[in-house]
DNA sequence: TTGCTCCTCACGTCACGTGAGGTGGC
DNA sequence: TTGCTCCTCACGTCACGTGAGGTGGC
C-alpha cells in the first residue's frame, strides 16, 4: 500500500499543490487514503501516486473535471479506448494547429526583423531569399477604391480562397508599368504564408521601401524606375509590396512600412540570361525574360 | 475604411462571437470604431478584421487580455519582437509537452488493445515486436515488502532518473529462476517509455497472463516453466512483466492483467542460435545465449 | 509556549456564456 | 404591428488561488 503521509507532502510528490488536491477531494474527483476524523486530515499514500496519473493524465488532456470524475467511478477498457481515440484525433489537430500559430509569429518576426535593419532611405540591387506566399485573386475597383478597400470582399470568404488573415498581406503588382500607374492599386493581394504554392524566387532585386499607411508610397515608384534607368537595370516581372511593419507594431498608421521589391536583369547580361531562362522550366514569377 | 457593419455581421466575419466582442469592448481591448449615441449600437468597419488580428493572433497565444490591451496602446517594434521571441521559446516547449502527451496516450492505447485481444488462459509461444522502455535502478527489499512497495522510493526522485510516471511501469525479472522463486519481488521496475534507452529486442517469447493486482501471479511461473519442459524451450534473458490493463482503466484490482514474456530458443536449433548469438554485439538482454 | 501544518469557508480571478428585461429599426 | 437585432446588467461557469480565522501536533 506504499506509506502514508501528509497532504503537503504528496503535493511536493505528484507535483499538483495542495489547494488543488483539496479541490479534486471536494469534487469527488480524487480523495485522500483516509482522513482523521477528530483532526479532519487528509492523509494520502504513496501508492495512489500512480492512481493520480489518471487524474492528472485526462486533465492535462483539458478533459473536464467532471467527465474524469465519472470515467473513474465507471471505467472500463472499452470505454477508455474510445475517449482515447478521441484525444489522439485532438491532439492531432490541436498539434497542427500549434505549427500554424508558430509559423505566424515566425513569419511577422522575421518581417519585422528585416524591417528593423533596413536602409530605407536607399534604393538599393539587393538579393532577396525565396519566400512561399499566396496569391488572391485578381482585384477588382469600382471607381475611386484605393488599397484595402477590395479586401472587403475577401474577409468572409478566407476559408474559400484558403487565406489565413493572420499572415501579413501586401500587394502584387503585375509589373513596374501598373505599379507606378496606379501604386494604391494592386492586381493581387498576396499573403505571406508558408503554406503558400506561390513562390517568389531566390535572386537580385531592385528594393526600396515606403513609409505610410497602405497604398501610400509618395515618390517610390518614379525614384525605382530613375534608379533603374540610371544603373542600366531592366525590372521584369511582378511587383511585390510586402508590408514590414502595420498594424501589428505600431499605432501610427504613417510609421506603417513597405518593402517594394521587383526582380531585375543587367542589359549587359541580357543574352546569357536569355539562355539560362530558355532552359529554366516553372513559374514565369520573378524568373527574367 | 471598408464598410459599416454591424455586431453580429462581424461577429460572422471574424469568427469572434458577439458576446466575447462586447466583453473585448467593455475591457478597452478591441472596441468599435463607432456607436450610435442614442441607441448604443455598435458598428464596426470590414477593415478593422485586420486589426483584430492583433487581439486574436496573441490572445491565440494564450496571452492575457489585459497584456494585450497594453500592448495594444502602446506598441513598438521591439517590444513586439521581444513578446514574439518569448513566445517561440514558450511554444516550442507547448509542442514538446503535446508530442509527450500523445505518446502517453498511444502507449496507453496500444497496451489496452493487447489486453483484449490477447487469450489470457493460454500459455504460448509469440512473436513480440521491439519495444523501447525505461529500465529503473535495482531494487532493494526490506523483509516483507512486495511489488509495488519500492516504487515509493522512486516517486520523489522520478527527475533524477528521468523517470515519467504516466507511462505504464512493469516488472523486470533477471531470469526465469528469479521470477519463479518470487513473482511478487521484480529485481528492477520498467516504464514503457518511448524515450527510453532499454530495448526488448523483437523476437519469439513464451508469453502468459496473470489477472490479479500488482505482484500477483497465481501458479503462472509454474505453469510457464511446465510448459516450456514440454515443449523443449529454454528460457534465456529477463522475464518482462507488463501491466497491460491496471488502475488506467479498471476500477477493479483483481482485474489488472499483467503479460508475462521471456525470450525463448528451441533446443534442438541450439548450435545455430550460438553461432549467430557470439557474432552479434550489443546488449545481451532477451538475446538467446 | 512556539512555530508549523492543516482545516473550513468565503471570496477573487480569468474569459467568457447565458439569460432577463427592455428598446429600436424595417 | 411583428419579428429581429441590439442594449445593459447580473449572475453562472470552470478550475483553481488566496487569504481569514481557527485548531492541532511536536
Amino acid at each position: 500500500m506504499g506509506s502514508i503521509i501528509s497532504i503537503q507532502e504528496f503535493a511536493k510528490l505528484s507535483g499538483i499543490e495542495a489547494s488543488t488536491l483539496r479541490y479534486w477531494d471536494e469534487l469527488g474527483l480524487f480523495s485522500p487514503l483516509l482522513r482523521n476524523p477528530e483532526t479532519n486530515y487528509r492523509y494520502y499514500s504513496t501508492a495512489q501516486l500512480l492512481a493520480l496519473n489518471f487524474v492528472t493524465v485526462l486533465s492535462d488532456l483539458a478533459i473536464p473535471l467532471k467527465t474524469i470524475a465519472k470515467l473513474r467511478q465507471d471505467r472500463d477498457p472499452e470505454q477508455l479506448l474510445d475517449l482515447l481515440e478521441k484525444q489522439e484525433i485532438k491532439m492531432d489537430m490541436e498539434m497542427r494547429n500549434l505549427r500554424l500559430r508558430y509559423s505566424i509569429i515566425h513569419a511577422r518576426r522575421e518581417l519585422i526583423k528585416m524591417g528593423a535593419k533596413a536602409d530605407i532611405s536607399q534604393i538599393s540591387v539587393s538579393r532577396l531569399e525565396e519566400r512561399s506566399m499566396i496569391l488572391w485573386p485578381r482585384n477588382e475597383y469600382s471607381e475611386d477604391a484605393t488599397f484595402i478597400e477590395p479586401l472587403a470582399k475577401y474577409v468572409g470568404k478566407v476559408s474559400d480562397y484558403h487565406i489565413n488573415l493572420s499572415f501579413p498581406v501586401g500587394g502584387y503588382f503585375d509589373n513596374m508599368e501598373s505599379f507606378a500607374k496606379a501604386p494604391n492599386r494592386p492586381d493581387h493581394f498576396i499573403s505571406i504564408d508558408p503554406v503558400g504554392l506561390y513562390n517568389r524566387k531566390a535572386g537580385d532585386y531592385l528594393v526600396g521601401y515606403a513609409r505610410g499607411y497602405y497604398g501610400e508610397f509618395g515618390d517610390l515608384p518614379n525614384r525605382m524606375l530613375d534608379y533603374a534607368k540610371k544603373k542600366s537595370l531592366s525590372l521584369v516581372g511582378p511587383v511585390y509590396a510586402l508590408y514590414l511593419m502595420e498594424e501589428f507594431c505600431t499605432n501610427d498608421t504613417s510609421q506603417y512600412l513597405c518593402q517594394c521589391s521587383v526582380s531585375i536583369s543587367r542589359r549587359r547580361a541580357k543574352a546569357s540570361v536569355r539562355t539560362k531562362g530558355a532552359n529554366a522550366g516553372g513559374s514565369n514569377a520573378g524568373v527574367p525574360l
